[in-house]
Formats: structure tokens, sequence, C-alpha cells
DNA sequence: GGCTTGAGTTGATATTTATCACTATATTAG
DNA sequence: CTAATATAGTGATAAATATCAACTCAAGCC
């Protein structure tokens, strides 16, 4: 399913960027009517590190992960995006060209939205270019405590912080569905999979965590954050 | 040494921000006379993660290193910074708090901007505003790349790109004196000390490069990079 | 159904990296 | 000048982590 989005206006979407608030009702109509919308099943590319940043992208529904490439096909997941998040990049102002990429983990339907828009309204609205200021400042402090998580935390720290993550920001609960393979979660908590496997049985053990099936369950969440704070 | 900043104007210092080109001359004269000028010696700190963000500050001389704290005092260095670079952080628009520290590695001079001033041009200067974003941007970008580097290359592959660093970027030159001390260039390229010390030997013993008592020089570059990017 | 494929899992092993204990060499304070 | 202190350097060891080689199990396919 694709085509120009003219069903909803951007401004009633309960998805939207919370920056979009800042734009005046002109600005959000000639945005609604002139973005795309697209569905992604499971797995798909949504873009690839390296394509221009001819649009910003929006999930409208759906969860997919942003990740780096790095050598050898490896691959450091960011996070996850849910709707309301934008999927830009700090390189759209420096060379115009993504430097993550994204995949959809479930199905997803995004919205693309010109990037000469977006651009054109941080130059004619103030309080929409301090809000992208803002979106841009706080994932980059989000990428200062990963990195220091990955440089300096050990194994179980980082999978005590991952698991958090997940439960406390992405999925609002303290039980959710593996959406991420034990790669992927390696991707994301800076191991080989196989420690991923070690470390969940590990914390099976110790009552902190229950893996029903391919349920995780967080048993003992102050175990969890204690294991996650001393590294 | 320190005082208001009323002897040179802004737009005429050779180390301004190159931001600050996008300002009115009215502008530039205001944030000209209200801004102050500080003096710090080699150790000294010019500002602590954890410390309101209350003005961008410029070195006008000198290089400081900006770096993390991480867990049991272990820190991260994020890179060096030298006249010209705006150290304030993203921080400034999500909690109006530091969050890396930034201290004097040599005798440094430095001006003290109002964040409330700075913050007033984002909101009347379109102009200034995008070249804000350019800026976080950018950074941005070089910590993805270098967190891809903690996570991912070995040691030497780390140590290789660390001195292409100080070489190409800080320093422009192949033979530099060695403002970081070991502990310093293991905090920037997330190694132990003792380990700075072995893998510089190694790369003397190779012919890579050559450390006469103090100073490193580059005298392999290319295997330098070759190292670099085979991680 | 039988076959293939890929994820999950496990144990053994190798590699990488940190830590510890110590010496040497400066550099600074008194 | 000398004691004290910080940095540099070295080797041995321990800890952390990746890699390799199996094996299991389930899902999809001919």
């Amino acid at each position: 399913m694709f085509g120009k989005g003219t069903d909803v206006c951007c401004g009633s979407c309960p998805h939207a960027w919370p920056n979009f608030k800042n734009l005046t009702s002109a600005e959000m109509k000639e945005m609604s009517e002139s973005r795309f919308q697209s569905s992604f099943t499971a797995g798909e590319t949504i873009f690839k590190a390296g394509s221009p940043t001819s649009s910003a992208v929006f999930l409208s529904s759906g969860i997919a992960k942003i990740y780096l490439e790095g050598f050898d096909g490896k691959k450091i997941i960011l996070g996850l995006a849910k709707p309301g998040y934008l999927l830009a990049g700090p390189g759209n102002y420096v060379d115009s060209t993504h430097h993550y990429s994204v995949v959809a983990l479930t199905d997803v339907s995004a919205c693309f939205i010109d990037m000469n828009l977006i651009k054109s309204y941080v130059q004619k609205n103030p309080l929409f270019a301090e809000g992208y200021l803002k979106d841009i400042s706080l994932k980059s402090l989000r990428i200062f405590y990963k990195m220091i998580s990955l440089a300096q935390k050990k194994m179980p720290g980082r999978m005590a912080e991952g698991l958090l993550e997940l439960a406390d920001e992405v999925f609002k609960s303290d039980e959710f569905a593996p959406i991420l393979s034990r790669q992927e979660l390696g991707e994301f908590t800076g191991m080989a999979k196989e420690n991923v496997v070690r470390i969940l049985k590990e914390f099976c053990n110790e009552g902190i965590i229950s893996t029903n099936g391919s349920t995780i369950t967080i048993m003992d969440k102050q175990k969890l954050q204690l294991i996650s704070a001393n590294g």
C-alpha cells in the first residue's frame, strides 16, 4: 500500500512528531498534502545508510530498528523507532546522506515528508527550528550514554540496561515479545549472539527474568537495575 | 586574566565560531560586548559535566580535552577542542546542563557568551539556527563513528585511528608533541594505559611511528591508515 | 512426508584486553 | 639536594569476550 497521504491531516495524527505542533496550520496543511505514505513488511529496509536524505520518515504504525553499519557487516543497533520518532539523522545537515539504516521489525506504515519542506520550515519558523534542535540534541545525548555503556560496562550490565530500555521505553511493559532476535539483541547490547543466550539463561536461573516460550518477562526489576548500574 | 571582552569584536576574531558569520552586525556587536574572557592554565577545568549551560564557551587560544565521565571515575575522551569549536554540548537544548567535561590541555584563553543570547539568535535568525543545527549534526556524526570504532575495532586499529585524528585534524602535522599522557591517550582510544604503551612500542618496532623523547612522528602513514581501516 | 534452512543453544577453546605488581624515569615541593 | 609524587614502561596473570563446532528444534518448501 502506498500513495499520496491525503486521508488524514498530520495535525490530527496521534502519532505525529511532537515538533509539528510548532508549525502554523498553513504549514501543517501544506506538509500534510504533499506527504507520501508507504507500507513495509517486517524485515524490509526503510532506508539504508549512504542513501540521500530526500525525505524525513515517520512511522504511523509499527516498530523499526535503527542501526549503524560497522566493519565486516557487523551492526550496532542504536535504538528502536516507534510512531512519533523522526527518522532522518544528523547526516541531513551535513552531507544530505543517511548515516544509519532503518529496517522494519514489525509491519510498518510510514509517512515520507519532503526534506526540503522540513528545511524550509526550519528557516521560516524559529520555534520549529528550536524543536528540531531539541530533537537532535536529545538523540545525541542518548548516544553519549550508549557509548559509555558499550565502552565501560561488562556484558551482564549491558544486557540489563538493554532489557530495561526495551521494557521502559519501547514496550512500556515488563513483559514483551522478542521483537529482536538473539543476534539483534547482541547488536543492541554489543556482544556476540552466543553470549546473549548465556546471559539471558543466567538471568533466568537467578530469577531476574523468565523466558516463556519466546516472551521475556522481567521478574526482578530492582536487581536488573542494580546489574545495569554496577556495570 | 579575566574580564569583559571589549578589546576586539568577535566579528574580526580569526578564531570565531564559523556560525557567527550568520549573525547581523548588530547581533555580533551585542554579543561581542557582553562576552567575558578568562584564562586557564594547563590542567584546569573549564566546565564540568552536570553544571548548567549558562554560557557557550569558545577558546581563543590553546587546546582542551572534551570527555565523558563514566563509571568508577573512568573517562572517555570524545575529542580535542581548538579555537573555533563551540563548547556547549547537546544538553543545552535538553536540560540546560553540560553532559561532558572540558579541561585545558595547554594554557587556554576562552570567551564565555551568555547562552540566552545564543538561544535568542537561534529564534531570531534562521541562518544562525541552521548553522547551529549543522554544528550539532556534525558532532553527532563524529560520535557515531567513534562509537563504531570503540565497539568493533581492536586496540591497534583504535590506536592507529586515534593517532591519525591527532595528526590530521588536531595538529595538522605528522609530528606532534604528546599533549595527551598515555593515560589520556588510553581514554581517547578506549584502552588501558599499559596497552597504549605496548601498542606504541609495537608501532615503533614496525617503523610506523617514532617516539623521539616525547614527540610522536608518523613515519608510515599508509600503514597506519591500513591498520586503522582493518580494525 | 522428508528436506532444507535458520535461529537458538551449548561447551570447548582461542583471543583480546584489563589488572596487578613492580621498576625506571621524571618532575616538583620543601 | 632530596624526598615525594606522577608518569612511563614491563612482564605475568586473570578476566572478559569472541570464535568455532556441534547439535536441536521449528518453519517452510518440493
